[in-house]
DNA sequence: ATGAAAGCGCTAACAT
DNA sequence: ATGTTAGCGCTTTCAT
């Protein structure tokens, strides 16, 4: 065959085979293997395929550095965060990795935990490799990551942390979880739902107060003051006594976590209380391993944090396009995980 | 100040500046800004005062897909895992980037659970990328990833998941884990120490169970037959009623994992038995919010898995560097962290 | 002490 | 239908 002479499969090459390595092999000029490989310009399909074949043999890959170099796009986006374990930007980042891998960018994750000087260390690396655009998520929605993103000169999307003022940001739509875990109990014939939930510096903790507060009352029915402690199953273990201290006793516990829930049940069955016979329960965060794990299995609020991180994914490309894209707040739906707190489980 | 005119703070500019940007407003060569920027060649020192000024001004950046392109070093390395919602990997994820970002380098995080194409996919995208080098990791040591690593042409390192034949890989040390718990069980007058653990699947249960024999052979202990079951909550709740069964209860239990002690600790509470009172726990893992919520706080063994990722990640760069790195399994120590749930807490 | 020129690997406009 | 040329932004001889 011509122009494949003494290349063979076995040729086993230490540096990677260069266009010009191609070229040389099949006998054509860098522009024409270029063109070629790429579907562009005219040629016979005889030496399009010849040299498509060579280049297999050869091994070639195209060298992103100089792709990128020349189109001014590295297909290549920075993800930051200040979660480290992160319960919740590792959703996150499942969402933005899937919606992006296919389309052939990859992502630098960057810890910046809260320290600024590492935050401008990773901020600056990840300018220097001229990332396409950075992404900016974390562990709460109501704190800024510990380095100012807003000049860069590059597109920048926030997801579940707050957002420099005008920016583009996802968050989940706290709210409508926390009216979609009372209509369930008011559904299931509940009546007197109590809220436990997390420490009130948490902006979170208003937001789902409120809206369960306004869904009681929509329903008609008595809203107490939330019993706000920590995040902590302890504090859940320990707000039992005090749901159970009124002359009517709750026969329903909407819970700020999943982890608050675990403790709230624990506390009642230690009184000889059943879930969900005497009382319901429900959590928020779906965090699988605890919420499958709690006896019964838990139902619970989930903010579809790899829906949102797939949006954010989806919209920095569009940024990165050049496609002009509304800033502002995004508010994504939560959903509500029914397993068997609450009774009438998926079956019943 | 010659070479200076019109160059103020305020002239922002949307393209990035360039070399040659700095070389024109400073009135010199591009391979004289590029010398005074790398402190190379000879130069008056003014003139390089002055060069290096300018490009602050200008906000100059080195292009890093230039300088890779030249140096044939991406200054990126790949993170390779299929352990999506990261007990293990995100630990060892922690420690490389820490590891390796003081030295500038970036990490491409790639989930690919367990899915060969994904995989596929993700190696190819760094490939192209030109990364300097891959890690991969994931949730268990006796699993491999779904993508062969080993004919790449870079660097590979395997943390905490199974290797290639000949590579280098970082693992905990399991055996001198359960040594650990047992000896402190031990050292605190238990004489009676079950072992209830996870699913014989797992290498790591061998291992465990065995090294929880030996050493309670070496102190003159008897040893029961570990209880086998799944890596779960429930099922250390159900061991307890295997446990009590026989004529002389134990008086300490070494579980496999965290969530199996907890279990364990629920179903002795339930059933009126002191912890650490009656029954010393320990677990294994050391996962901060399962040991640190349990009531009582769990002492648990911690595989010390974030030092293990900056291991892998300094050897990695090692091998970027092309210094020669001793092929093979390096086992690293685990520690154990001492709660309450052993009596004798750390104050005591 | 400084600059001109070549080249990393690739693509695209412009020949032929 | 294919090749020549220029150039992305940078570093590095080699001249001057």
């Amino acid at each position: 065959m011509a122009g494949m002479d003494g290349v063979t499969e076995e040729t086993v090459r230490r540096r990677p085979a260069t266009l010009r390595d191609v070229a040389r092999a099949a006998g054509v000029s860098v522009a024409t293997v270029s063109k070629a490989l790429n579907d562009q310009g005219r040629m016979t399909a005889e030496t399009r395929a010849r040299i498509r074949e060579v280049a297999r043999v050869l091994g070639f890959r195209p060298n992103g550095l100089a792709q990128s170099l020349l189109r001014n796009r590295s297909f290549t986006v920075g993800l930051l965060t200040n979660d480290t374990y992160g319960r919740f930007s590792l959703p996150v980042m499942a969402g933005i990795s899937e919606a992006l891998v296919d389309n052939g960018v990859s992502v630098f994750l960057c810890h910046v935990e809260d320290d600024p000087r590492l935050g401008q260390l990773h901020v600056e690396a990840m300018l220097d490799k001229r990332v396409d655009g950075i992404i900016a998520t974390g562990k709460r929605i109501d704190r800024r990551l510990p380095v100012d993103l807003s000049q860069l000169g590059i597109p920048v999307i926030y997801a579940f942390t707050e957002p420099a003022p005008g920016a583009i940001a996802f968050v989940s739509d706290d709210a409508g979880g926390a009216r979609l875990a009372v209509e369930h109990l008011v559904r299931l014939g509940r009546r007197r739902i109590a809220h436990v939930t997390g420490p009130a510096s948490f902006a979170v903790v208003h937001t789902r107060a409120d809206a369960c507060g306004a869904a009681l009352a929509a329903a008609g029915l008595p809203a107490g003051a939330p019993l706000i402690g920590t995040w902590s199953e302890s504090w859940g273990h320990a707000a039992v006594e005090t749901l159970l201290a009124g002359l009517e006793p709750p026969d329903a516990v909407f819970c700020g976590n999943d982890q608050i829930a675990r403790g709230v049940i624990d506390g009642l069955r230690e009184r000889g209380i059943r879930v969900p016979g005497d009382v319901a329960v429900v959590g928020f965060d779906n965090w699988e391993i605890m919420a499958g794990q709690t006896r019964p299995p838990l139902t619970s609020v989930d903010m579809n944090l790899a829906a949102l991180g797939r949006e954010a994914g989806l919209t920095l490309l569009s940024l990165v396009d050049g496609k002009p894209v509304e800033p502002g707040i995004r508010t994504l739906p939560c959903r509500l995980v029914v397993r068997q707190s609450c009774g009438r489980p998926p079956g019943g």
